[in-house]
RNA sequence: GGAGGAGUGGCCGAGUGGUUGAAGGCAGCGGUCUUGAAAACCGCCGUACCGGGAACGGUACCAGGGGUUCGAAUCCCUUCUCCUCCGCCA
């Protein structure tokens, strides 16, 4: 969310902004400024008020007398004063809320380093790394690998869950265990984060901190409520969520940040609106497991740490000798919450192109804002710092699954056997070679 | 699921309708003292919003929401959370 004093005062600039994402936000922003300043007036009526009747009242308990006819008076003109008042406070209410329906709608602002453009086709590849494995046969995809191996199964997956799900069999189900406790020991040990393992059911006001709720509910499994419970919960669409809000509402010290978190989850993801996108294989599903990176930073360091998180995801990759690449995302193809996002991308022999397997976002204050995340500054001087936003940066690091499918084909053999990536083999037992189950 | 109890500032803890944003203590910060440290003493020490260039002034907040009242941390309703006992259970 953007602050409200800062778009009211900066109209125009923020409507340049916003228009590179490809919405007209201008009429939207000319209702938020309205609205403001019919909140203004209400509070200022409101405290004029407020502050005459708590005279008032403090006048009154000095009157010894509670049945004089003076006393009878003064609580006459104070309830009149009570009645004014209530006016001007659903005044206020009600611009509050029509300010927060509309501010909670706007997207972040782009970053100015992110490109113009308003898809794909416009993203920046800004590096590459490794070559295309070289093959002296034609490569399969992980689909057929998988199934071929018997590792992976989707048929039974569907009699289970339906469409979008998978059952990994045996060294496939390896696999994935050793691909998470692996890219778990690289970022604690080598990259300095905190693990976390955290509920898979979160609040409603959680995935609000992040900017899912209220606009992208439809992206997401909700928990029917019993009604015993006044709230929803619903199932994390990434680990993002409950990191980010873990210090919901805190004013951090300073010498606390930054705050560097990995966590390992399983994501639930709707898919809706994606119905004939990628349906077969494992590449987009309802259920899916991720290592997340969260970093809680000073504003003035989340530039540097949203490049560092971004090179810890790819030393994944590098470890794993998997061939991929870096985008850089234009203003139009960048997440809501976003202002600036690398994608990484990494090489599937069997699609013959690059696939989304992380991304690494500079949020900058925007969920910071929402989810009440600050810190308080170390006064350098005498002053005694007020509390500031802090900014967040996240990435996958990696999605599991993806990361799975990449091993599969690009390690994968002429005989339909895959060589398991050498730094993985300590997690699987010293497992060298997955062939055929029988 | 059944029966009780409790939610006050970073922490502990007073306060049951009238200058209480909230006593006192701890922690923290600044200072005096000290070779240094400790102790002692003095001062400071919540957040958000509104006005203001600033100094500063004002309003709101005692788990959340609603109500009663001229006036609520204090009374009422409701939701949530925690604790104790019983039941169930990975």
């Amino acid at each position: 969310m953007l602050d409200l004093r800062y778009v009211v005062d900066h109209l125009e600039p923020v409507r340049a902004r916003l228009a590179r994402r490809g919405g007209a936000y201008g009429p939207l922003l000319e209702e938020i400024a309205g609205f403001a300043a019919e909140r203004r007036t209400a509070i200022i009526e409101s405290e004029r008020i407020a502050r005459e009747l708590n005279d008032a009242t403090a006048a009154m308990a000095k009157i010894a007398d509670k049945k004089s006819p003076d006393f009878a008076a003064a609580r006459e003109k104070n309830r009149a004063l009570g009645d004014q008042r209530k006016v001007f406070e659903l005044q206020q209410a009600q611009a509050e809320a029509s300010i927060a329906e509309r501010l909670q709608s706007l997207p972040n602002e782009p970053d100015d380093s992110a490109p113009d453009g308003l898809d794909e086709e416009h993203n920046v590849e800004v590096k590459r790394w490794g070559t295309v494995p070289t093959m002296d046969f034609a490569p399969k995809d992980h689909y057929d690998l998988g199934v071929a191996l018997g590792i992976l199964d989707f048929e039974r997956a569907v009699k289970l869950s339906g469409p979008r799900f998978a059952v990994l069999w045996g060294q496939g189900a390896l696999l994935e265990r050793a691909l998470i406790s692996f890219m778990l020991d690289m970022h604690t040990r080598e990259h300095g984060y905190t693990e976390l393992c955290t509920p898979y059911l979160v609040k409603d006001s959680a995935l609000f901190g992040t900017g899912n709720l209220p606009k992208f509910a439809d992206q997401l499994f909700r928990i029917a409520t019993s009604d015993e419970r006044t709230y929803d919960l619903y199932l994390i669409p990434t680990a993002e969520v409950p990191v980010t809000n873990l210090h919901a509402d805190e004013i951090l010290a300073d010498e606390q940040l930054p705050r560097k978190y990995t966590a390992f989850t399983p994501c639930f993801r709707a898919e809706a609106g994606a119905a004939g996108r990628d349906t077969k294989g494992m590449i987009r599903q309802h259920q899916f497991d991720k290592i997340e990176l969260v970093r809680l930073e000073r504003p003035e360091d989340s530039d540097a740490a949203h490049e560092t998180l971004t090179r810890h995801a790819e030393q994944v990759l590098e470890r794993l000798g998997l061939h991929y690449r870096r985008v850089l995302l234009c203003a139009g193809d960048m997440g809501f919450s976003a202002k600036k996002t690398y994608d990484i991308e990494v090489w599937l022999p069997g699609q013959q192109k690059f696939r989304e397997i992380s991304s690494c976002s500079n949020f900058g204050d925007f969920q910071a804002r929402r989810a009440g995340l600050k810190y308080r500054p170390a006064d350098d001087g005498k002053g005694k710092a007020k509390p500031r936003l802090l900014h967040t940066i996240n990435g996958s690091a990696l999605a599991v699954g993806r990361t799975l499918v990449a091993v599969l084909e690009q390690y994968q053999q002429a005989d339909g056997s895959v060589i398991v990536p050498e730094a993985l083999r300590p997690y699987c037992g010293g497992l060298e070679r997955i062939t055929p189950r029988r």
